[in-house]
Order: structure tokens, then sequence, then C-alpha cells
DNA sequence: GCTTCATGTTTACAAACGTAGTCGAACTGC
DNA sequence: GCAGTTCGACTACGTTTGTAAACATGAAGC
């Protein structure tokens, strides 16, 4: 069976990659500078969550004298649309729909959101 | 801090969860007759996850005899409306037409979908 | 009263995850 | 050349998750 999912990226991992999102290539201690400023973590982790990353093939290394400089693999809107996707398929039966009846319904949506998603509907329709 | 966070509801758990909101009270072997149709667990399986959830205050018990009724603590809109939000603080920067957005651009919503929500958008409209 | 069945509780165990320390190799500065 | 620094690799360890067996206990039948 081909790999047709997403590598399964943990909470901690998604963090990395944002960085790594962000700007790219970095080092691992540029890494660190750019996450642990928000999640309170040291090198070290950073440095784990990257070799985790690079055995699930998320993030690619080259090479840069005796050190790596890393690159996200796949394009943040790859992830997104999965993550997205699961969800949708998990909770609202794979109708996107029902996840913007439900966002709209549940106070999820200001006015300025409804009038945003309106006009941008307007402009895919044919 | 106060616990304003839904409980941390594990993917396995949440099949639970599900079967329990689309019939509840439920003996242990009702939940595990609707669940393991799909997911092929044993009935110590659906168990061993009833307890768990009862720990986190996720599912009520009623005793009935000398078995319980387990009935969901959390309306499935909550936990569903929970979720959502995550996806959207997460990965869209808490902007629900963001994702929209995303899930237009991206095939994720057919012709039928966004006729469904311009309509949807419409009725909600002052 | 003993067997058997149903059911909740306890325990188990491997994989994944969050978090981080240590080690050894390479480089830098003297 | 030697000491300190920088890195990736390896190791560690507690927690959560997925999955399930073992156990205890009470009901039910005979």
């Amino acid at each position: 069976m081909p790999d047709n999912s997403q590598p399964q990226i943990s909470e901690a991992e998604h963090a990395v990659m944002e960085a790594l999102w962000a700007r790219s290539p970095l080092t691992a201690a540029e890494v660190c500078e750019s996450v642990c400023a928000t999640r309170d973590w040291s090198l070290a982790t950073v440095k784990t969550l990257l070799s985790r990353l690079v055995s699930k093939d998320a993030v690619l290394t080259e090479p840069d004298g005796r050190r790596f400089l890393y690159s996200p693999a796949m394009a943040r809107k790859d992830y997104v649309g999965g993550e997205s996707r699961r969800l949708v398929d998990r909770l609202f039966g794979g109708k996107a729909a029902s996840l913007v009846a439900h966002l709209a319904q549940e106070e999820a949506l200001t006015e300025s959101d409804i009038a945003e998603i309106e006009a941008l509907l307007k402009e895919l329709r044919p």
C-alpha cells in the first residue's frame, strides 16, 4: 500500500515545522531561537524533535560544514490541508460545509468573517 | 488557573464518545457492539476506554443494578466546537475565515458545498 | 451451595510523545 | 597541540495512548 497519508506530526513537532515554514533552511540553534521563545524548551529538545522529523521524512537536511541546515520536506499548505481534511472527516462526516455551518452557528464567525467568506466564495464562482 | 479547556480526548476515546452521542445511555457491551463494528476491538478495550473517559469526566455513569449505564458528559456540539477552534487557532491564526478560504481554494469544497454555505451565511445575516 | 456468566477494576505492555542529559567528533582560538 | 565550544547522535525517563488479559464480585440458575 502506498504511503498516501502525511507523516504523523505531533503537537510539539508541529511547532518546529512552523518555525521552518516561516524561514528555512535553519540550523538547529536558529530553530531553537525561533521556537523556544514561545515554548520553553531547551536546545536538546529541539534537536530531538528535529531528528524525529528527519526520520519521518518531514524535514530535509543539507550538510553545511559539520552541521546541518534543516528545511521542511512538505509544503505548509499540504500539511494544513491534510489536517483540515482529517478534522472534517472525523467530526463532520467529510462534509466541509458542515464545518462552516458549525463555525457560523456557534459564535466562531464574526460579522466581518462572514463578509470575507462571502466575498471569497463569490470569487470562486464561475 | 481554571480548567477552561475540554478534557483531552484521544482518537480511540473519541470513537467511544461518538457511540454515546449517537445513543445513550448504553452499557459497556452496547458501546462495544456499536464501536467494534468499525474498529476491531475487544470488549476489554472498550471497557478501558470507558474507564479513562469516566476519570476524565467526559463520560457519566449511572448505576443500573450491578452494572453501569454510560452517557456523554459533554455535548457533541461542544466537543466539535472545541476541536474546530483548536484547529483554527493552531493552523489559521485563529481566523475561521482563513480556514474556509483554504478549504475553498484547495479542492475541498464542491460546487454544492459552496452553494450550501452561501445559503447558510445568507440566513445568518441580520 | 456451587457453577457460570456478566461486568467493573486492576494490571500489563508496547509504541508514541514530551522533555532533556550525555557523549564523541569536529572546529576555534590560542 | 590542547582547551573550550558546537553539533549531531545516542540514551533516558516519565506520561499518554492503544490494546487487552487477569481478577474480583455479584447475580442467576440449578
